[in-house]
DNA sequence: AGCGACGTAAACACGT
DNA sequence: AACGTGTTTACGTCGC
């Protein structure tokens, strides 16, 4: 228990709360600049490190950005929209703000501004506000100060909350894996703190958090892996994926998930990578969209149809389990289970790249966000555990040993992720940090540029094998209308 | 009931 | 010195 409350220096002032959005620059949009990704090196190692994760991660990232306008939809409407996680008031409970539990039933009327729905709460994690305002930001990072100002200018709600919430949001940066700090030198100064990034390792997780908030762009059963048996309306993804009636995205957009983004200026989003494809490499088209493994079927029908011509059926691959293509249905890979590839030995050689490129990336893949962005609030809770019950439980021993292992804190949970000694004095690791970190900022764009690249190969080659089955169609059509003739 | 996720408060160190 | 930023600890609530 802390004795603590020594009258001591409060980090809080109860003025500084008000300052936050004093000269930040509104417009954190505009992501062009993502085409500047380094091609340099074309090798099948770039564009094998793209991968489902990957495209995953683009088309979440396509749907990122219109969530943001969802968000801006969300706090700027009157809607009455209230997701689960507001009704239930879960983790509000700040004692100056918290509304009794008859304020959701009595649809809040006096504590909310119906009109501007300034005053209401976001259904968001401040995870996922960092997260979305980092990524609205043109260069992918902000200072804390303009994260303040992200939230603020999209959730009003915050402007009149207790200033606790920048707390939580410093909390929040500190504590979870998914940010990390941009070193300063690389970055211009800008006076006080450094630029907060998001750890491209962890974006799964905050995409997948955010994915599990009631307002995204995905419809339910995209949103998380479905058991449900296949059911896939085949022009599913040729119109705009469904939202459900109560997204006010939907209702804003008339029931059509819109485009229109700073990034995507045209074309539906149906399909991260297609659209991406197209806003960043034009001449790239977007291969045809088949509802199940959709690139990979189209390559491999293709490719087969093209190469083993004369062959009646050549292609013997039964659809992927559908309970998985849901998602995969945006993907380049096939579900690595389709050992059964094809007998093209051409389309071999791309299939194999393709499901190694699985194989190489799934370690990648961070199982969920939930372990991940609060493996410290986990670990605390362990040790709370321990300290409640003096359990022996083995989260409790876990978390114990590492707490051990942290002398005592908890620092592994970040810093040690970040491979920095938690023995050293907090300056030291500080700078150990600053140091020990060579710089990745262009490893996004090198994914994305790998990505990009990787579709363009396929569809070069795509492209090749078609011009040539269709030239010798062709000819073989001329020929026999020479011998009729 | 235990656990995980999340929010909040607070103390403290450090930089500007 | 004041203030902003970053880190850490503690604790509460909620849902599963």
């Amino acid at each position: 228990m802390g004795p603590t409350m020594p009258p001591s220096k409060k980090a809080q002032s109860p003025s500084s709360g008000a300052s936050a959005s004093e000269g930040r620059s509104p417009p954190y949009r505009g992501q062009g600049e993502a085409t500047e990704a380094d091609a340099g090196d074309l090798s099948l190692s770039l564009s094998a490190s793209f991968s489902k994760a990957d495209d995953e991660e683009l088309t979440s990232l396509s749907w990122l950005h219109e969530s943001t306008d969802l968000l801006n939809s969300f706090s700027h409407s009157g809607l009455r929209s209230v997701s689960p996680l507001q009704e239930a008031g879960h983790g509000q409970r700040s004692p100056s703000s918290s509304p009794s539990p008859d304020d959701a039933l009595l649809g809040d009327a006096h504590s909310f501004d119906l009109g501007t729905g300034a005053n209401r709460k976001p259904p968001y994690s401040f995870s996922c506000l960092i997260f979305m305002a980092i990524e609205d930001a043109p260069n992918k990072r902000l200072p804390v100060k303009d994260i303040y100002g992200w939230i603020l200018e999209h959730f009003p709600y915050f402007a009149s909350a207790p200033t606790g919430w920048k707390n939580s949001v410093r909390h929040n940066l500190s504590l979870n894996k998914c940010f990390k700090k941009v070193d300063k030198d690389r970055s211009q100064s800008i006076g006080k703190g450094s630029l907060w990034s998001i750890d491209p390792e962890y974006r799964h997780n905050l995409i997948q958090a955010l994915k599990k908030t009631p307002y995204h762009p995905y419809p339910p059963s995209l949103a998380t892996p479905s058991t449900s048996p296949p059911t896939l309306p085949p022009q599913t993804f040729h119109s705009s994926p469904p939202l459900w009636s109560g997204n006010p995205l939907f209702r804003k957009n008339g029931g059509m998930l819109l485009q229109g983004t700073d990034i995507f200026p045209r074309g539906v989003i149906q399909n991260g990578a297609r659209v991406r494809s197209q806003a960043l490499f034009p001449v790239i088209r977007p291969l045809p969209i088949s509802p199940v493994g959709s690139r990979t079927s189209a390559i491999r029908s293709s490719l087969g149809e093209y190469l083993s011509r004369g062959q009646d059926s050549p292609l013997r691959y039964s659809p992927p389990p559908c309970a998985e293509d849901l998602q995969e249905d945006h993907t380049y890979s096939t579900a690595p289970a389709e050992p059964e590839a094809t007998s093209s030995p051409l389309s071999d050689d791309i299939i194999a790249v393709e499901i190694q490129e699985d194989i190489k990336q799934e370690p990648r893949e961070v199982p969920l966000d939930s372990h991940i962005t609060s493996t410290a609030h986990m670990a605390q809770n362990a040790l709370r555990g321990q300290r409640r019950h003096s359990s022996t439980g083995p989260l409790a021993i876990a978390a114990a040993g590492a707490g051990t292992l942290a002398g005592s804190s908890l620092t592994w949970t970040k810093n040690r992720a970040r491979g920095i000694s938690d023995t050293l004095p907090l300056k030291k690791r500080r700078a150990a940090a600053a140091l020990e970190k060579p710089e990745s900022d262009d490893e996004e764009m090198k994914e994305a540029a790998g990505s990009l690249l990787h579709l363009a190969g396929v569809r070069a080659c795509l492209n090749n094998i078609t011009n040539r089955a269709a030239k010798g169609q062709k000819e073989q059509k001329e020929q026999k209308e020479t011998l009729r003739n």
